[in-house]
DNA sequence: CACCAGATCCTCT
DNA sequence: GAGGATCTGGTGG
């Protein structure tokens, strides 16, 4: 299918619905120096309401203000000093956010391993987008990049389907990690790692198609 | 202004 | 599985 950017509509919806819909989805980041692109492959759900782990949870702050924009919004934060990307669920005003915990790289892996600062040429691509942090680093993400709306493409960081469909057998459901609160609550969801595998070689062959077509959007 | 807790990663063991 | 590197923002004095 051509591949078309998702729309506001998408992420007008529950938290949790939205992060499991955006596995299989395309984060595509485009900026001078060059385009960096993978699939989404896990994410988390945090939730507006009742959920001490989420960011919005102590109300609005300088840190948190973009969770309460409208769902397709950006909010990125850092852990230290990894920059981590969430994608804004919900109307505006519902603190609910999606965090990107993994990518199959697609496009761009020369200039992912050169922000990875990677220098061997036989990693597996796979591993340098396989953590919130590290695909923080490879989509050269900084709070610059904040609050950007990505239901368009004028920022440079926005989500494309190519016609990805995961069956709800093909989705590991868990618990969230790396947090203290709310640790048992299961709203961590992961595409099956051989489904992952084993699609590589469709993965990039749609991303051909696509280039095709005429560019990022 | 000082303290401290993190939605992490990497290197050992 | 544990511990350190290293940074920002929230909270309290």
């Amino acid at each position: 299918m051509e591949p078309t950017l998702l729309p506001r509509a998408f992420y007008l919806n529950e938290t949790t619905a939205v992060a499991r819909a955006l596995l299989g989805m395309v984060v595509v980041r485009a900026d001078t120096e060059g385009v960096v692109a993978g699939v989404i492959t896990e994410t988390e759900a945090y939730l507006p309401y009742d959920d001490p782990a989420a960011h919005g949870f102590i109300g609005r702050t300088q840190r948190n203000q973009s969770m309460f924009l409208d769902g397709g919004h950006a909010y990125i934060h850092t852990l230290r000093q990894y920059p981590l990307l969430d994608i804004v669920a919900e109307p505006a005003g519902v603190p609910g956010g999606v965090l990107i915990r993994s990518l199959m790289p697609i496009a761009g892996v020369p200039l992912i391993a050169k922000r990875r600062g990677i220098t061997d040429g036989d990693i597996d691509p796979v591993l340098l987008t396989n953590g919130p942090g590290k695909l923080g680093l490879s989509l050269g993400l900084t709070r610059a990049l904040d609050g950007v709306d990505m239901t368009t493409t004028t920022a440079g960081l926005f989500v494309v389907d190519i016609g990805i469909r995961l069956a709800a057998a093909d989705i590991l459901v868990s618990n969230r990690i790396g947090i203290t609160k709310a640790a048992d609550a299961l709203l961590r969801f992961r595409v099956l790692p051989t489904l992952v595998r084993e699609g590589e070689e469709e993965y990039f062959r749609r991303l051909g198609n696509y280039g095709a077509k005429g560019g990022m959007g």
